[in-house]
DNA sequence: GGTGCCATGTAACGCGTTACATGATTAT
DNA sequence: ATAATCATGTAACGCGTTACATGGCACC
């Protein structure tokens, strides 16, 4: 849903075409997020279909949308709008973790420190990064870093509280015994 | 990725058939990742083709898989190998909010407020849920707690500070007046 | 006349979600 | 007998990635 709705916000500044949004979008993202050109096409077909954007071909060869009113109201939703998908995204480092649990002992800790070692390799490039990043001059480059940065220290933060949470705990092969485990979130059944 | 990964560790701790997988995921996720039966059956589909699970259909009804020695390699190389892909993902709230900083001076920080509205909930959700969560009896379901809370801390310190930094920027251009409203985050160490 | 870049696509595949369909077994 | 639950699937779609194909145009 990302794409969609980001090739929507540029194009509510001003209509583009194809490969423009493509390089636009990887320039505000500083190139961290490469997109793929042929999935903008994909994707302008699908809003084109779905009334959210129009062709207009001005000036031949270089096929330029604009932005319906359809497309502003959809756009002005996704602003508005925080994600409340009832449950956060899966993610596969915790699921890596929490599977590696219930196996032989040396397993967890030995994907806690290789993953480690990657967040913090990740976590000094990224500062690097943004000391490089001199004057303010770029806004969303240097919130994009803050985000880098933040999520690289939470990560790292995660792995050691895992660790300290395993080495503590009285012993951590039991698998099989586990009762069915009802915890408060549930409700999987409508 | 991940659930493809997921159904073979559980698959590598002992044989079972596609529903069961789907309870297993769901006990040890406590719920917060809902599993769809169907993707579990498409899945396990490709994971037989590609050899790494085999079909030991033990006593009618249950169509049972077992993982082979090629789907136990993949595994290890799983567990071995963190997630080294080039980019972090694409973050669909950053997206938002590099978007969002094109645009007419409110919006920005209109959705600051919003989204950070939504993950102060879900941080005190999380953190209430980690309080009801007596003994350490399971280990996994509080580490996934854990990474629940940091995500959601790390995604507050991260609006705050691109208010911060919005709010000292000098084209930011004044309509909005407001305080960069420091949001003190509760230290949860575990 | 190549070489390279711009620009637009298409194909195939994996993953994920939602929804619907079909039997079999169990409970009331 | 009916209803609920277990268990297995299929269909359609969106999003994302990789790879390949096609034309035009500029440069040397």
């Amino acid at each position: 849903m990302s794409v969609p709705m980001s090739l929507l916000a540029m194009l509510d500044e001003r209509p583009m075409y194809g490969l423009e949004l493509r390089n636009e979008f990887e320039a505000r993202t500083g190139g961290v997020w490469p997109l793929n050109v042929g999935q903008v096409y994909t994707t302008l077909g699908r809003l084109e279909r779905d009334g959210l954007v129009t062709l207009i071909d001005e000036q031949g060869g270089n096929k330029t949308y604009r932005i319906t009113e359809a497309g502003r109201s959809q756009l002005a939703s996704w602003f508005a709008r925080p994600d409340r998908t009832p449950a956060p995204a899966r993610d596969e480092l915790v699921l890596k973790l929490l599977m590696a649990l219930s196996r032989p002992t040396p397993d967890v800790l030995a994907v806690i420190q290789a993953e480690r070692r990657v967040h913090l390799e990740r976590l000094q490039e990224f500062t690097r990064l943004k000391a490089d990043a001199a004057g303010p001059d770029d806004l969303g480059w240097l919130l994009l870093l803050d985000s880098l940065i933040f999520k690289a220290e939470a990560g790292v933060r995660w792995l050691d509280a895992c660790e300290a949470r395993i080495a503590r705990h009285p012993q951590s092969s039991p698998t099989a015994e586990r009762a069915p485990a009802s915890h408060p979130i549930q409700e999987t059944t409508p």
